[in-house]
DNA sequence: GCATACCTGATAAATCTTATCATCTCGCGG
DNA sequence: CCGCGAGATGATAAGATTTATCAGGTATGC
């Protein structure tokens, strides 16, 4: 995913844009759907300290830049994001795609107008079975 | 909530019905957004080991009648649900409303045809601040 | 470039979560 | 209504995850 805006947003929103949360970041890119820990483990060899991961996906989170969501078994699944996005997750081998479209602009003002709250935001996890798990082949 | 339906939903979906698990789903439904931990502490004097309370919200959770959603700070919570809901979050005091409105049927239709995805459910929650938090008043 | 506020890695400490096992109980069938 | 057995519970221990600490390093603004 493009690592030039990443650099902007970063920029913009006052992170500190250091090559561990490069590394972080990069990684929930390529394998969306990983927990902090599976990350820990995958970024050991690069040498990156197991409390720089759980300190980079907490200031990647709060900057936007990572999107959790739950996962069965009570587990807490990150993928990377650079806009909004909702996320398309496979229920049997955890392949998570981005879906792009958005259209709950109009939900979001009726929920504002009938609650009360203002609203700030919204996530939208969509769970199935890719393709290839529909078919019953291997994940 | 009700817990006529409670216990119906329960016989349906194999899950035994047990003092313990009524209590630990009342516990999410009078007070929704509750960290599973929270609700250790909370259920302790009542005798519920804290084991029991893990075992109880994974049962729970498997059955669909708790929704884990991802709140700041990378933690895990948990709301009560009977049929599917939306979650309406305010970020600054955790309160939590249901949406009962889903207007996401189509969209899942759409999904499932642009992806090849099977669609099963999705997760949608809103955040933002509830009225009180919106003036700036105590939580 | 320089200063400094912030980040990092290593380690220890604190928390949280799961496993174990003896006992208990829910839900079914008689 | 009672007894049976699969499954649930509580207490405790063991294991895993997450955070705190601190000395040293490095991004960023001037």
């Amino acid at each position: 995913m493009q690592t030039q805006r990443l650099a902007q947003i970063m920029q913009e929103r006052g992170v500190r844009r250091t090559p561990q949360r490069l590394a972080v970041w990069r990684l929930f890119a390529e394998e969306p759907g990983l927990t902090i820990r599976e990350a820990v483990r995958a970024l050991e060899p690069a040498g990156i300290g197991q409390a720089t991961v759980y300190r980079s996906v907490k200031a990647l989170e709060g900057a936007g830049l990572l999107l959790g969501f739950p996962a069965p078994r009570g587990e807490l699944r990150y993928a990377a994001v650079l806009d909004h996005v909702h996320l398309l997750v496979c229920e049997r081998c955890r392949a998570v795609r981005r879906l792009h479209e958005c259209r709950l602009g109009g939900y979001e003002a009726e929920v504002e107008q009938k609650t009360g709250y203002r609203v700030r935001g919204h996530t939208l996890v969509v769970y199935g079975l890719c393709p290839r798990c529909r078919e019953g082949g291997e994940p």
